[in-house]
DNA sequence: ATGGTCGCGTAGCGA
């Protein structure tokens, strides 16, 4: 089973693009990030004809989440347990059976976290914080869990073209780093970690000062498996040609391969 | 060169 993460920046800008992009990915299971439309205006038909179940959970405007899949889509739960309050569309979790199995996968917005003087940057690590505690919950079924996004974390200073330039910024804040650590620390694997670990490995190129040609990028799109999951990875993909082509996103897919 | 680019929605915010 291949299951890949995606922030798309707003389907509907993009869906040329993304139907393009998806074919070329052939995965199982698609987490898409930034659909930037309420679930009435999400393009569900044009999926469901290249034979994807659709979940969605978006709103208007900004965040917005979905769950594409080949296979049977159950449970689909929208919302992060822990904060009735947070109305941020920015987490979906299901379940995807096939014969003999069953993975419980999670499509995840993570708060950018900018600037870090505002209440942003408080908004992101608490919503980490909740994220941890849900996902130290998922570990006790011992079941196949991948959770897939946009993490808005830089793990290593690796991971970045210049660390001096991300150094204060949300994205490469100690506590950031901390609690995407933390969360692996669980006891979930890292998919990229596991598999390859490359320096230089970018999975986003922001639109401005030329930033895809001279490749200055960042690695946040991240994919950490229950060790159920882990059992079963076999590779981990950056698609990184999307970037190039005509009316990019600025993140490009991220798939990993199991034996599921 | 003290900006630069997108998307949403139609000004200015978010990334």
């Amino acid at each position: 089973m291949r299951i890949a993460t995606w922030n798309v920046n707003s389907i509907n800008a993009r869906l040329e693009t993304a139907l393009a992009v998806i074919a070329d990915l052939n995965a199982d299971v698609i987490c898409l990030q930034e659909l930037k439309c309420e679930d009435h205006r999400f393009p569900r038909e044009a999926f469901e004809d290249l034979g994807f179940n659709v979940a969605t959970h978006g709103q208007k405007t900004y965040n917005g989440v979905a769950i594409l899949s080949k296979h049977p889509i159950e449970e689909a739960s929208p919302r992060l347990p822990g904060d009735p309050d947070d109305d941020q569309a920015r987490y979906l979790e299901a379940v995807i059976t096939r014969d003999g199995g069953a993975v419980r996968v999670a499509s995840m917005y993570m708060p950018n976290g900018n600037p870090v003087e505002s209440p942003k940057f408080p908004y992101k690590l608490a919503w980490m914080e909740r994220l941890i505690g849900h996902a130290r919950g998922l570990l006790a079924l011992e079941e196949p869990v991948v959770l897939a996004g946009d993490y808005n974390v830089i793990p290593r200073p690796e991971d970045c073209h210049d660390p001096r330039a991300w150094a204060g910024d949300a994205l490469f804040r100690p506590e950031s780093r901390a609690a995407h650590r933390a969360l692996l620390n669980l006891g979930y694997t890292d998919a990229f970690d596991a598999l390859d670990g490359r320096s230089g490995q970018y999975t986003f190129w922001d639109y401005q000062a030329g930033a895809w040609p001279k490749d200055h990028g960042i690695r946040i799109d991240h994919i950490a498996c229950s060790p159920q999951a882990a059992d079963r990875l076999k590779a981990i993909e950056i698609a990184r040609a999307a970037r190039g082509r005509e009316k990019p996103s600025d993140h490009v897919p991220v798939v990993a391969t199991f034996d599921l």
